[in-house]
RNA sequence: GCGACAGUAGUUUAGUGGUAUGAUACGUCCCUGCCACGGACGUGACCCGGGUUCAAAUCCCGGCUGUCGCACCA
């Protein structure tokens, strides 16, 4: 585990100084597991989003989205088993400390099986109750989980979208748990959205993925259900490996995993806080096969970021058995309906991915003296400074020109107070990858200084060419040592 | 949710039964000729409620929020 990382608290302080993150309404001592976002770090949040819903919906064929509501018809949750749950209380024993879970009627009756009598500690349901419409009694619940609804809406969207098997269903969205005890600030939070994928696959192709290519030579650490047994470390490999050697059991799951770890990184993450772990036994769920998380590498321990199990058709035969609507969709091949396998749901936290990417941009340079975040330019909330090197008239009225002209098409900072040296510092700080400077040659050569938020480095480029420029450094066409 | 500890400007910090010190940040101005220079002025705080007291940010009680441990995370 890396010893000089940033604790989680110091990073809710960061968040906190640089405006990014407040306990929601703060002025009245907050909302445990509620928080506000403030500026720079909604562009950042957006950025995330889109940056996701580019890499799994636009560039693809196989996914489509959705936008389901977050209070829905109850009886989903009644479907999905989550509202059985809530009748449940949460117990100790009050002889030898053992908890469980029993019914709230069994209250009283109940007795843990030392015959010691239970000691009711709360409520286990995690759903939100609210009414719809003025009567009492409409109850209806804020989603637990954005699944549902695309379980929900499954056939309408094969149907209209005239999808053919694989497909996914992708989704970004808020949904809302009552945790006994939100903890590690943004990590585990009360309201939270989430970026999900439901992909559905043909029962008779459950093994068999055909973008398995793309991912065969990609290296994960991997941690087995088997590994774990043997209290062993994890493995780096390539999936190809991992698939040859029976470890990862399906190709779907090694590819999501693998697809999954890539996005992270190719957003700049560093490759080797994350690893893979196989559920075991014990923490499978009843209706999974196999489930493996993605995990990071979190100064309080690695901890799930996302969870990619094989549901099986558990979830749309649910439904099926709950509206008593044919979920089942028509397979040309085999000329018969058939109800699609769940074999990998990729659902990630936008908070928990804020984290992971904070957590690997953040660097305290010394030698600078201040923060420097590196985040990729894509994810940077602001994409460049643009700055009169001193505040006299014929230098602002130029960096005017450049900010207006180019704020139609990226996020930018103006700015003419202070030291050119504290705006360059407060720049690094909220990660924004390029500064631009227009000095006493400009006037005469019509061109500015462009600095590197990375490395200080600067050059010289023509007004004219800043656009085209601009956009290639932010795209990753050219590095800045190419210009 | 239980237990321990804590809560002073955005951040950080001094301090006391008689409303508060400094740093940093931020703003305006001066200075500026590329990496938080310097100067002047300014903005800004005792978590909330109740009690004791002539007087409470300070003592007591309750709450809220946070940190840590336990539990929980279907």
């Amino acid at each position: 585990m890396a010893d000089n990382k940033l604790s989680i608290e110091e990073m809710a302080i960061f968040c906190k100084k640089k405006g990014l993150v407040y306990p929601s309404g703060e002025i009245y001592g907050g909302l445990s597991g509620f928080f506000d976002f403030g500026p720079n770090c909604v562009e950042i949040r957006n950025n995330i989003k889109k940056e996701w819903w580019r890499f799994h919906v636009q560039e693809r064929e196989d996914i489509v989205g959705i936008d389901g509501s977050i209070i829905t018809n109850p009886k989903i949750w009644q479907a999905s088993g989550h509202v059985a749950s809530f009748t449940d209380v949460y117990v100790k024993c009050r002889k030898c400390k053992k908890p469980n879970k029993i019914d709230k009627s069994e209250i009283g009756k109940a007795r843990c099986e030392c015959s010691g009598e239970y000691e009711v500690i709360g409520d286990l349901n995690l759903m939100f109750k609210t009414n719809v419409g003025p009567v009492e009694g409409s109850t209806a619940y804020l989603r637990p989980e954005t699944a549902q609804l695309i379980f929900a809406d499954f056939k309408l969207v094969a149907e209209n979208s005239r999808l053919k098997l694989p497909f996914g269903i992708a989704q970004i969205g808020k949904a809302f748990r009552n945790e006994i005890s939100p903890r590690d600030f943004l990590f585990r939070t009360r309201e939270f959205e989430m970026m999900e994928i439901e992909y559905f696959v043909h029962p008779k192709n459950i093994n068999k993925c055909p973008f398995l290519k793309q991912v065969l030579n990609h290296k994960m650490n991997i941690l087995s259900a088997e590994l774990q047994k043997k209290h062993k470390k994890p493995v780096k490999m390539t999936m190809k490996q991992a698939l040859d050697k029976k470890i990862i059991k399906t190709e779907w799951h090694a590819y999501w995993l693998a697809t999954e770890h890539k996005w992270f990184v190719n957003l700049g993450a560093k490759p080797d806080n994350f690893r893979i772990r196989q559920h075991t036994k014990q923490e499978l769920s009843h209706y999974a096969l196999d489930t493996w998380d993605l995990e990071y590498n979190f100064p309080f321990g690695w901890k799930e970021l996302e969870g990619i199990a094989n549901r099986t058709d558990f979830d749309l035969q649910q439904h099926i058995k709950h509206s008593k609507k044919d979920l089942s969709i028509f397979d040309q091949e085999t000329n018969k309906k058939i109800v699609p396998h769940v074999v990998a749901e990729p659902s990630l936290g936008v908070g928990r991915a804020f984290l992971v990417f904070m957590f690997d941009a953040y660097n305290d340079d010394k030698k600078r003296g201040n923060i420097v975040l590196k985040l990729d330019p894509k994810l940077a909330p602001v994409k460049a400074g643009i700055f009169p090197l001193i505040s006299k008239p014929e230098l602002i009225k130029i960096a005017r020109g450049i900010y207006n002209e180019l704020k139609k098409t990226y996020n930018l900072n103006y700015d003419k107070s202070g030291s050119i040296g504290r705006r360059y510092a407060r720049s690094d700080e909220i990660g924004t990858p390029f500064c631009i400077t227009v000095d006493f040659d400009s006037l005469k050569d019509k061109s500015v200084t462009i600095r590197d938020r990375d490395t200080t480095k600067q050059a010289r480029i023509k007004i004219a060419d800043l656009k085209d420029i601009l956009r290639k450094l932010i795209d990753k066409e050219i590095r800045f040592s190419d210009i």
